[in-house]
DNA sequence: CACATCTCAGCATAACTGAGATTC
DNA sequence: CGAATCTCAGTTGTGCTGAGATGT
């Protein structure tokens, strides 16, 4: 029969697979960080738009979409949502009325320091245990697995 | 050009993170399997409440949400999409009224095979490139990882 | 009556497609 | 005019909180 019984007899075999374990691994990180950022009034996902400004103040919303993999509506979406919370805005172009820069405010940029301390307080739980060689180790394996997932990473 | 040059001057210290990586590999591993399944009808996250059933058919609704680490309204909604599309059904418990069980029908067990192979497939994509050991490294630290990001995994 | 189990309503977010509007 | 850039409208899914409904 399938489904085997429902009595741990059997472990379904997707659960074998190690892309299952990150996925299930995602989704914890995922909460942490959220939990740890909606102290500061971001959403998960909304820090990804900040890290680019804050590397690349000024970036045009077609950039934007295509370093955070999302389609441009998307892109727009977002920055409704963070121009409504006032940490950017965005400016014209004087070569080209067609297209913005986005520009981080100064209370946008002086929210880096706090979700800095968010992502390594997540670092440090994620990988609390592991010793210096297998933190070496984890994050290049990773690497390797973001390239095979999305070959735009490699030339990057 | 605008910020540093754009060009590799500064990298943002929170790229500098592990579990940076970490979230990108997880949206790249999401678009990819997502992208398989669409293939099927199915929506990227709905296959998690079928893997629970595969492997253990007729769990309970609370007993789904603790699994799948949602509260339980959202497992309502999940349950009522995936009724709708015929693969799942809701029976009454004859010993409690409150509660109910939920079942694969025929056709959300035929699909079994199919969503094994996409996360099969999805695993070689991830993994291409790692040796044999590296495989097993990999998969150990990210069970590591899990543990540490969400307790819970520890007793199961 | 207290408690457990589930559903409903409403909210915010993510992310897509397809169809414009505007400008180069 | 063709192509690029962004926005709008509409759709679907996730996932939450708070407030019931119902049954033990």
């Amino acid at each position: 029969m399938l489904g085997n019984g429902a009595t741990s007899v059997g472990v379904h075999p997707i659960r074998e697979n190690t892309s299952f374990v990150l996925a299930k691994v995602c989704k914890a990180h995922r909460a942490y960080v959220g939990g740890l950022l909606a102290g500061h009034g971001l959403h998960v996902g909304q820090e990804m738009v900040l890290v680019e400004l804050w590397q690349d103040d000024g970036l045009r919303g077609g950039e934007l979409a295509a370093r955070l993999r999302v389609e441009p509506p998307t892109v727009t979406k977002m920055l409704r949502r963070l121009e409504g919370c006032g940490l950017v805005e965005r400016r014209q172009v004087p070569t080209d009325a067609r297209s913005f820069r986005v520009h981080l405010t100064e209370k946008g940029r002086a929210l880096e320091e706090q979700v800095v301390r968010c992502w390594a307080q997540t670092e440090e739980t994620a990988l609390a245990g592991l010793s210096a060689g297998e933190r070496q180790t984890f994050r290049e394996l990773l690497i390797r697995v973001r390239s095979n997932l999305d070959p735009e990473f490699e030339a990057e």
